[in-house]
DNA sequence: GCAGAAACGGAACGGTCGGTCCACATCAGG
DNA sequence: CCTGATGTGGACCGACCGTTCCGTTTCTGC
């Protein structure tokens, strides 16, 4: 888990910057399990090049996904600024899930089997105690059932991630579990 | 996917045995992506000994579990004709769920991805009906939300399983999901 | 435009998987 | 027993993956 420096030379920036688009697109398509030699071809470069911007696989996907998890932070924190606590915990969900549903491959990077990555430990360790927060504001309110824990909103957001996966012809099908899930612990 | 016949001589009908309970320990604990070389190895033979019983490792599969898809089908049609429609349908998503959950590998072939295997797309074209008729039967009785469709119902599964891959530690940590959802679809 | 550093491309490596093959062991009937 | 059919085991094959290596090309400072 090597950090790379962007490099001086003009064809070096050229292609760094073919490789994490083109792995953008093939792994928020296909997943991760996307082959280095197929986001090579799909850069128009030779697979030596791509281990060369990135010493392993594990390296491009950190890089790519770098900003998406800070993303993920800043959308728990700006929810829990905001004032209503039930439509800040709900909107949270909205959108973190509208993310993961157009993106199979963040799918992959935050369920428990993409927490080999440093970073994606890392952006769980800040967002868990600011979704809790989020919680223990709506239990204030009243908004939210009180034996709703943030344990279970941790295992909601794992399941919608598991009917995205087996829907891929519906993007949107998680939708209607997020809404019955959340009617049956409101209030 | 061929029909294997038992076998006649001693040795391979014992064979036989030791791979499928060899295979049903490692497939339940450890998922479908156990290599063949460990279930032979587990059995204590060797490999051209798997491939004798199961041309295919797909034939294995299903030779393992058309059993447990049997008895998916008879949970599915004892709770159709049970009478009270949302203990039926309730208990029907209980045992069901109980029994994917404690094996990783009836969780795999049930997903959408398992559907290479026909018994399994037999098995989903059967119980499919059935759940129709458990949704109908809660909805004409009044105890299930009127827009709760058995499309909801097979989406909740799927993400139950989604959360079942997801806390290996905590077997049972699907039940709470399960239960918050029933109590939001309920009446 | 030249020289040397930097980057490139793709053949090749080591590992794993599902699956095949065949010399050898084992069983069952006469 | 003994013999032929049946079953066995594990070396081996081909495909695929992440990764390495190195001869060749391309850039950059002078």
């Amino acid at each position: 888990m090597t950090t790379t420096p962007t490099p001086t030379r003009k064809d070096a920036a050229r292609n760094r910057s073919l490789l994490l688009a083109a792995a953008e697109d093939l792994f928020r398509d296909a997943g991760l399990d996307v082959t280095l030699k197929d986001v090579a071809r799909h850069a128009g470069v030779g697979v030596g090049t791509v281990y060369r911007h990135f010493p392993t696989k594990d390296d491009l996907v950190a890089a790519l996904f770098a900003q998406q998890l800070e993303a993920e932070i800043e959308r728990a924190r700006k929810s829990v600024e905001a004032g209503d606590s039930w439509e800040a915990l709900v909107d949270y969900l909205k959108e973190s899930m509208r993310l993961q549903s157009s993106n199979r491959g963040l799918r992959a990077l935050m369920c428990p089997a993409g927490s080999v990555f440093d970073s994606v430990r890392e952006c769980k360790a800040v967002v868990n105690p600011l979704i809790d927060q989020l919680v223990k504001s709506a239990h204030a309110q009243g908004t939210l059932r009180p034996d709703c824990t943030s344990r279970d909103i941790a295992l909601l957001q794992v399941g919608l991630v598991g009917i995205m996966d087996a829907t891929p012809e519906d993007p949107n099908a998680y939708r209607r579990h997020l809404a019955l899930f959340l009617d049956g612990v409101r209030v």
